[in-house]
DNA sequence: TGTATATAACTTACTGGTTAGTTATATACG
DNA sequence: CGTATATAACTAACCAGTAAGTTATATACA
């Protein structure tokens, strides 16, 4: 045990993440409006004020959250709609797994969550979040089926309704799993295996 | 403009539904947790403890939303998938078309919304709407699935998946048009009309 | 290299509100 | 005129954001 010498420490560069952790633990913990700024203060090892110096207010810790934690995976589904043109259906598949993972992560999944539950009161963030995030991310999905469409390895069908497709069942299965809390026995990679081959194949024989 | 000449009057017969309509307005404007009882005792005509001789607390209201919002839909859905069991594919799109349609309307998908934003801190809501509404809802479709495999006219699928299909889809699009505030364009009809066609006869040409 | 000084990074203590739920009392109406 | 139905006033909390003061640490310079 190493008791400090000093009653705190600077830590500019080291603490808007802390602050982050812990404004997300407390999110997740509490929702936005029940969390409290002195709670993510504390578990962030300093006092609110301390918030207050790096973050401007409550909406601010959820802006800055969306870019840390959603912001990146948008990117890197981006960058693999771009590259894997040339296998549509894999990349799809590899697209795909990608998001059910890290969505089957609680702390990934709170910040859709969050924003799901205050977009009524704080349009500009749904908007950010929509264009940022949601748009990039269908953008991706939709020129790599649009790809497969031209090579002909994919009907010549809606790009936007392929997206939804794709999309909502993984979104059903983070709702499923994280807010109703229901049965998570198969794995969400067998889950895409079977929902990527009903995409595929249809419901037809 | 008639002046009552009485201070109030009892309506106890009129005055639950009065309530929820005042309480769903107010969650719709403000999300759950700042929503104020006073402000649904005001929407309603009546005083704050008003609301309490009908409404034990802030959680039941949304409880009581539940059961007199969305738990009719669950019971219709299920009426269709056991009447509807000669034709699948055009049940199919019948409970598809009802679930699209009602979820378009603000005040029907606020309730589902606000279980989101909830359910980590009222695990009990969450339980109850998982068995009551949305595992009745997804038995309902799964059986209709089933005697369509059995009749040979879908393909030998997991039923669990396939709901899951036609499910995410349709959640999709009311998360882009209430949450998201994204582009509604296309009517949810036609919207269905496509997802259908994809879902029955694959993306593979 | 040691120390005075500047200032960034912090804290404490407070303001000016907010609100779910309760209690005591009044009134409509069968 | 009894009582179910209603209210006004209250309690006992809660909390985002701020102002004013304090301390750790970098750096200038003797």
């Amino acid at each position: 045990m190493t008791l400090p010498k000093t009653r705190w420490r600077r830590r500019s560069a080291a603490r808007p993440d802390e602050i982050l952790d812990a404004a997300l633990t407390a999110f997740i913990e509490a929702g936005f409006d029940a969390a409290r700024m002195d709670d993510i203060a504390a578990r962030a090892g300093i006092s609110k004020a301390g918030v207050y110096l790096y973050f401007g207010s409550k909406e601010a810790l959820l802006r800055a959250l969306i870019d840390r934690e959603i912001a990146p995976i948008a990117t890197l589904l981006a960058g693999f709609a771009e590259t894997g043109g040339a296998d549509p259906e894999g990349t799809l598949h590899l697209m795909a797994t990608v998001a059910i993972e890290r969505l089957s992560d609680p702390r990934f999944f709170a910040v859709p969550r969050l924003i799901i539950a205050i977009s009524g009161r704080f349009p500009d963030i749904a908007d950010y979040y929509r264009t940022e995030i949601v748009e990039r991310a269908i953008a991706a999905l939709s020129s790599l089926i649009a790809k497969g469409v031209a090579q002909g390895v994919f009907r010549p069908v809606d790009p936007v309704l392929a997206v939804r497709a794709v999309v909502g069942p993984v979104l059903f299965a983070a709702l499923w799993r994280h807010v109703l809390r229901g049965d998570t026995d198969v794995p969400p990679a067998r889950v895409i295996e079977g929902q990527i081959d009903l995409l595929l194949n249809g419901l037809k024989p």
